[in-house]
DNA sequence: GTAAGTTGCTTGCGCAAGCAACTATTCCCG
DNA sequence: CGGGAATAGTTGCTTGCGCAAGCAACTTAC
């Protein structure tokens, strides 16, 4: 049996793939890091700005991360040591936490986010225009159709 | 000074971009251990497979694996180690290598191939049609001019 | 031809993340 | 209810990678 292959146009749409998200994370982790934040530890931070004083539980968050719980459980301690972070013991369950931004967090997440911003624009957003936003909406729906519809726009 | 804001479609564009990207690479990752590489080892083996008897430089291995020079040696080193990867000295410039595929490397790059492929169908070419690949491709472009002026079709 | 600077790769060190084993709590079913 | 399975999170260990310093080979300027 040959071999399948991709086609070029296959290939193209998956490599690039592949190599910009690790060119763009890799450029705007390097900018975060005067404000003192990792990307990984950026985005938590930015997820529990959204989920505000409710907070969130730290499996839903490692999830959302795309790591494992055991990962997730050391980058929770070191936010948490540095203060930008609680645990919360969840009041429905008691195996879980609930992870909620202190203000000390809030206003780091303020200053990183400028700068966050600055870059994403640089590298993502002004080269793209709205049909190009709109084109990758669809596919990441397409993609995962579950994700999709957690971040619906409601 | 207000803080910007994303609008909903950029968020979604970019949070898409980043929570794809991981949950893809992990679950490829996942499969491809059954065939003894790393996603990263085998993108390696891949890009080798194309350079064919020439081989690659070190320097622009690491530099389309979007990862530092040291920790490309070290990749390299487990790969020569385990006989998949040979570093020949550059004919001209005594200060470099040029890494080349053993048929070793080729034979399991073939196996893992096959992982490969069925997943990169499953996830990703069988839930997108034509457009949308073309899509991807046009935005890759857009974000990174210079690196698809590389992958031109020629 | 030699000194000053650059580039290609390697190496010591530290950190962040995964896995798997463990604890504590909750759920499920008889 | 009672007890086993499942779930939430933590911890010990390992691994892969980045950074920065180092070495050797190359380049440029004088």
């Amino acid at each position: 049996m040959a071999t399948p292959q991709l086609t070029p146009l296959e290939d193209k749409a998956w490599q690039g793939f592949l190599y910009l998200h690790d060119r763009l994370w890799r450029e705007i982790e390097a900018e975060l890091e005067g404000a003192g934040v990792s990307m990984a530890e950026y985005s938590v931070l930015a997820l529990l700005a959204k989920a505000g004083r409710a907070g969130m539980r730290m499996s839903e968050l490692a999830q959302r991360r795309v790591m494992s719980t055991g990962g997730f459980s050391r980058l929770t301690d070191r936010l948490q040591q540095r203060g930008l972070v609680e645990r919360q013991r969840a009041s429905d369950d008691g195996r879980g936490y609930v992870v909620v931004l202190t203000s000390d967090g809030r206003s780091l997440l303020r200053r990183a986010w400028r700068t966050h911003y600055a870059e994403l624009r640089r590298l993502f957003l002004d080269r793209l225009d709205e049909t190009d936003l709109a084109d990758l909406a669809r596919i990441w729906e397409r993609l995962d159709p579950q994700w999709a519809q957690e971040h619906e726009v409601g």
